[in-house]
DNA sequence: GAAGATTTGAGGTACGTCCCTCAAAATGCT
DNA sequence: AGCATTTTGAGGGACGTACCTCAAATCTTC
């Protein structure tokens, strides 16, 4: 049987009340008497059961989790996943606000942090990138000792509790290999598309995968990368110029968004199939892409696995309890067509 | 505020007793009264509170893993992380036996399984070829109503509950695609390693290896399996054997142990690094060889997710409980240098 | 050693659920 | 209608912890 909090009491030969005010921190007790009780704890090997405490304490866990205001498919993806976590995580009295900022307003941002603050939340999860303007919300929230977990994104200058994502760097140098690989021993040209270059995210991919072709595949020639602003016409138009001008080109890997608009234009050329495409992030698109092998490999986050990680070290904050590093470890997976996971409706 | 069973009485029009007989499906209510209160129940959102529920029932879940005795770094892996995951699961009040059979002696696991029924076992998950003496021995806890969980190899004609692992073939095919795009597209010649080609695992590996190979990779010449026993001595000497016998061998495919032996033995022939090798399982010995390069690629399941999901499902089960599927869903890991997840102590 | 402050004990209520008992009410059957 | 049977209600104790109050015991300090 575990110990209880009554077993403490007659070990540490104090009364129960005693014994609680150690166990909760609350003032009026000897160092004595704390030592004591602490003794007893770690002889019996009593671990506080949560469960109990926290139906004791008829805590709620109000969260907030707040994400880019995008149409992009990893986000939609993500906020599904974060819906499905939170519908488990009710049963442990947690409930989760799901908030969108408009994605390049970072003022409107803030203002929704700082509204945050006024209302009783016991923690914040936020997709931003990392302006001045996040990092004072960031400060302030944690002032107010409310958690603050950074998602996919991580900001790492701000004070926030933890990181929930993967490394976008490591990710970059795990494109780079299999970029490397799969082309073969022979001379190549790469092409590097994005979004945008602002994006820490992007920066930190594109790192990544030029270290690894500048270290292992010499022979391969990494391009400059090509902006498309989030515009399906603006890759079409790059693209095709691009590959226009330039010969052998083998190989194209996309940091961010644009799958669909890659592959039509692809396609037009006559070249679906014969380029080395990799990108990141599995989303209906990319796992569709993979089938037809339209991609042939995509570096992921297992999205269902962050949402639930992320959920649960708010939680873990919120009890100022330890966290699990093992299972709050996202792991980059390569995914390719022939270990896509089953998608679950 | 949450709905308890005293909102779901109050509005179905019933006591708290009748309530409770319909939520635990206690007999002696009639049809009408249980559709009454499910209707308040679906009315209200009501969600019970498991945490309360599992206090009240001050139920203890005893939980028995049964694995093979071998010294498999895979196994040893996995029974550490099984460790970790029974004291995690501890806070819940499920305490988890490691029991541990000798490999090769069904009759041994038999009598094993058959001594658990007597014990007040909650449910067991089991890690074990599929025999006939297996297949009785889970029978037989089924029908004293112990649910059984296969471990890693599947045991697809018995009466297992659930299966806690990847599928065997599709990680087979996984490596057979990265082996045919990282060989290059020159012709080349496979060989392919095994402990035992009686194990199903093994098996199962090698048909969506070749699967794959002959869809994909025709110019690739997959040789016949050469089986090592799990001894490292006959390891060396058919595999220098064949590579004296055979020209243009450029992969090597180990679908179980012996990595180091490999290893050591291409070093001596100077190939370590000039074959490209890929093998299954991250431990301690293949991240080492990933991080020097000996091998170019491990398929993978993620150890500490398996023997959390295994002991989550035993729950679910004991507690008849609904399971989260995307969660208890084992991905097929592509593990390569530059993606190696940090090791956690 | 007396007054004051600090520390400790005893006891209670609550959280939401389970599970038990016993009596009361409703229903079925002849 | 009367009886047996089934269904329902009322109530209480338990699980392990939190948090509250009030009184008693123990320490300080002069």
């Amino acid at each position: 049987m575990r110990p209880t909090v009554n077993d403490i009491a007659r070990e540490a030969g104090v009364s129960l009340a005693t014994v609680d005010r150690v166990l909760n921190a609350r003032p009026g007790v000897r160092e004595k008497t704390i030592l004591a009780v602490n003794d007893a704890i770690s002889k019996l090997g009593y671990v506080r059961d949560v469960a109990a405490a926290n139906l004791a304490r008829s805590r709620n866990y109000r969260m907030a989790v707040v994400l880019p205001d995008t149409e992009s498919q990893f986000v939609q993806t993500l906020a599904e996943a974060l819906k499905d976590a939170a519908a488990t995580a009710a049963q442990t009295r947690m409930s989760v606000t799901l908030l969108r900022f408009p994605a390049e307003d970072m003022h409107a941002l803030a203002a929704m942090l700082r509204n945050l603050e006024g209302q009783d939340v016991a923690g914040v999860a936020l997709m931003a990138p990392e302006t001045p303007v996040v990092r004072d919300a960031v400060r302030s929230l944690r002032m107010r000792d409310i958690p603050v977990v950074a998602l996919v994104s991580d900001l790492p200058n701000t004070e926030r509790d933890h990181y929930v994502g993967i490394d976008a760097r490591a990710s970059g140098r795990t494109a780079g290999m299999l970029m490397g690989r799969f082309l073969g021993a022979r001379p190549a040209r790469v092409m590097v598309i994005a979004n945008s270059m602002l994006l820490r995210e992007s920066i930190e991919r594109r790192l990544g995968f030029d270290e690894v072709m500048l270290r292992a595949f010499p022979q391969v020639e990494v391009m400059q990368t090509l902006e498309t602003h989030g515009s399906a016409t603006t890759l079409r138009h790059v693209v095709a110029e691009m590959l226009a001008n330039t010969g052998q080109v083998g190989g194209i890997y996309l940091l961010g968004t644009g799958h669909r608009a890659l592959a039509s234009t692809l396609s037009e050329l006559g070249l679906l199939g014969h380029v080395v495409t990799i990108g990141h992030e599995l989303t209906p698109h990319t796992r569709a892409a993979l089938q037809s092998g339209q991609i042939d490999a995509v570096i992921a986050q297992n999205v269902g696995h962050l949402a639930r990680s992320a959920l649960r070290v708010l939680r873990a904050k919120a009890d100022r309890t330890p966290i699990d590093e093992s299972q709050e470890t996202l792991r980059i997976e390569i995914i390719i067509r022939e270990n896509l996971p089953p998608s679950h409706g």
